[in-house]
DNA sequence: TAGGCTTGCGAAATCGATTTCGTAAGTGTG
DNA sequence: CACACTTACGAAATCGATTTCGCAAGCCTA
């Protein structure tokens, strides 16, 4: 059995209260008190038991969060963004606790909120936009703190961490059209709602800005039925009368399996055409040729999700926490000007 | 405020035991009382209070994953270890709580135990071995069940889940004997004493049971000093009188590394050299050539560490838990005849 | 009908901390 | 010297559940 705060007060002769108030500082306390407190802690190693603690303060210092881990799985996400979060946290002596089998149920999630084990919670499963605002306001109908992630949701009252995905497109189309490219394929993924209507408007801006006419046949909308929704796209693309010199597709791993799709039928890239991803994967360094992609730092997300998360939680949720992290073009060798290799 | 037992005690106008014992199957209530309460509890939406259960109980169902973040941080363990885990453990209704900054602390981790905030912790840092004989008799000492991760433990007390090294360095070596390598290089990792250990001896034993002597030069201990540590041990085996034709690096990373490496002093892989990594994570997919690879499926081994130490909190320890799982060889690209190219 | 047994429920103890509030001793002031 | 005021501490309430134990009512049996 563990030491307990009353084995101290014994040890000492001293109540149970003083203990306590002097090993958290409550004033109301001698400091020689405080010292010999301090000491016998010390020496009896003792640690307050957290489940009479969080009892008593209707706190636990633990803050919840819930992934997809389907979805997430197949990428390196959460890889990144866990650590991050995790050491984030605990630098506020706050710890990560995992839900990986609550996504989508709203009757655990509720429960999860009365069962008081978490101070607050960290969204991470990429929802429709009409389930994110409706389990917005069942979380805050339960008083319970929480942030989204990794999408931005237009709504002024609910909080989330995501990355500029208008900026990503753009600069990834500005890049390609700098090469000398002007029928530029674009892959949408309607289902990913704000992330791909952001990266749609990036990408026409860039067009409209070189003054190239945006053409409705080079935007194609993946048909995600399937986990090979990758290779309709592309077929779409090179079936099409005037196909594109250079595509860019919605995530690394669609457009690394393009490459070697691509490499099979005979087209060189980037000579023949180009390609580009999303993400900026581990794995998208290691191909070839190697990807451009857009690199959104994941581990930066995780650990701005937790400062605010923590925010919301001392502060009450007085204001929401809405950010949008810069994005970093990454140009490889998966592109280059039409007709040529690499430099 | 939440609905409390009180609450539901009041409306229903029973006790607050009659609550407790109907919802928690205890007998001791009739059938159409424990109906009333079941019923009531469902529409105030009753959840038991975590932190009131759990000083009750003395018991949390929280197991906790201490890790160490610097270390896997690159690559992408995490991802594929911390979901399977969670996921079994959420199927016996357990969570899990991360630690990322306890790595080698003796002192937190002694505050954790007896915070009592977990019921049993799964290590994934790879101390020395005489650094996880203290641990885990640390861990013994404050009756904290645990279970180490990812390597074995030559103590028939110690609890842990690895992966089957011998056979994996042994199959990797059998491969390379069977395209006709009779030079072999083989990169030690002295620090990663029990895997290291294995590994060296399934490299031996494919050596003896093909007839090949076993040449210590072609054994070469890398040099940890800093991160290119892959570099020096290329330049080591390139460096040698007769070099090898084939190289076994201790991790995947380090052999993609040195596939550029070997590139740009145009060295062909295969064949010229051939070169297989170690541990199959992602990027080893997509590199040009593919690297060959001995995968241990991390995911199996997440859960396998969390059924384990449910079994270990359960059953109070009564014996230990050890796995060890089998490898798989990945043969891809970056393997071939001496002297030819891929088939 | 007395005695024993089962059934169903509630009062109270318990888990281990924090926090409120009351009080005795000491200190300073006019 | 009387009176307020500060200082340091402890008794007891509290957080919200679970669990122990005692008791009353109903039932059966001899």
């Amino acid at each position: 059995m563990p030491v307990t705060i009353e084995d101290l007060s014994n040890k000492l002769g001293v109540s149970r209260s003083t203990v306590s108030k002097a090993l958290n500082d409550r004033g109301d306390v001698s400091s020689q008190t405080k010292a010999r407190v301090t000491q016998a802690a010390r020496e009896l190693g003792y640690q307050p038991s957290a489940a009479a603690r969080n009892l008593r303060r209707q706190r636990t210092d633990k803050i919840g969060l819930v992934v997809n881990y389907p979805i997430f799985r197949v990428s390196d996400f959460l890889a990144e963004l866990i650590p991050g979060m995790a050491t984030v946290a605990e630098e506020a002596t706050c710890n990560l606790i995992l839900y990986t089998s609550l996504a989508g149920n709203t009757q655990r999630i509720k429960s999860l909120c009365r069962s008081r084990e978490v101070d607050g919670i960290i969204i991470a499963w990429p929802p429709r936009l009409s389930e994110t605002v409706a389990l917005s306001r069942l979380l805050a109908d339960e008083d319970m703190p929480h942030i989204f992630l990794p999408r931005r949701v237009p709504h002024d009252d609910i909080s989330y961490v995501a990355a500029d995905h208008v900026q990503g497109a753009r600069l990834l189309t500005q890049h390609l059209i700098t090469l000398g490219h002007r029928r530029i394929g674009f892959e949408r993924l309607p289902e990913v709602f704000e992330t791909d209507h952001d990266r749609h408007t990036g990408y026409a801006q860039a067009l409209q800005e070189a003054g190239i006419p945006y053409d409705p046949q080079l935007v194609i909308s993946a048909d995600t039925n399937d986990e090979d929704y990758g290779e309709r796209s592309f077929c779409a693309f090179t079936a099409l009368p005037e196909p594109p010199t250079a595509i860019l597709f919605f995530t690394d791993p669609v457009a690394i399996k393009v490459l070697s799709l691509a490499k099979e039928r005979g087209m060189r890239v980037p000579q023949d055409l180009s390609i580009a991803g999303y993400d900026g994967i581990l794995s998208s360094g290691v191909t070839e040729p190697a990807l451009t992609t857009v690199r959104q730092s994941t581990s930066e997300m995780g650990e701005l999700a937790a400062e605010s998360l923590l925010k919301l939680i001392t502060d009450g949720g007085a204001e929401s926490q809405q950010h949008i992290l810069p994005v970093e073009l990454i140009a490889r060798q998966s592109t280059a000007v039409p007709g040529e290799g690499v430099a």
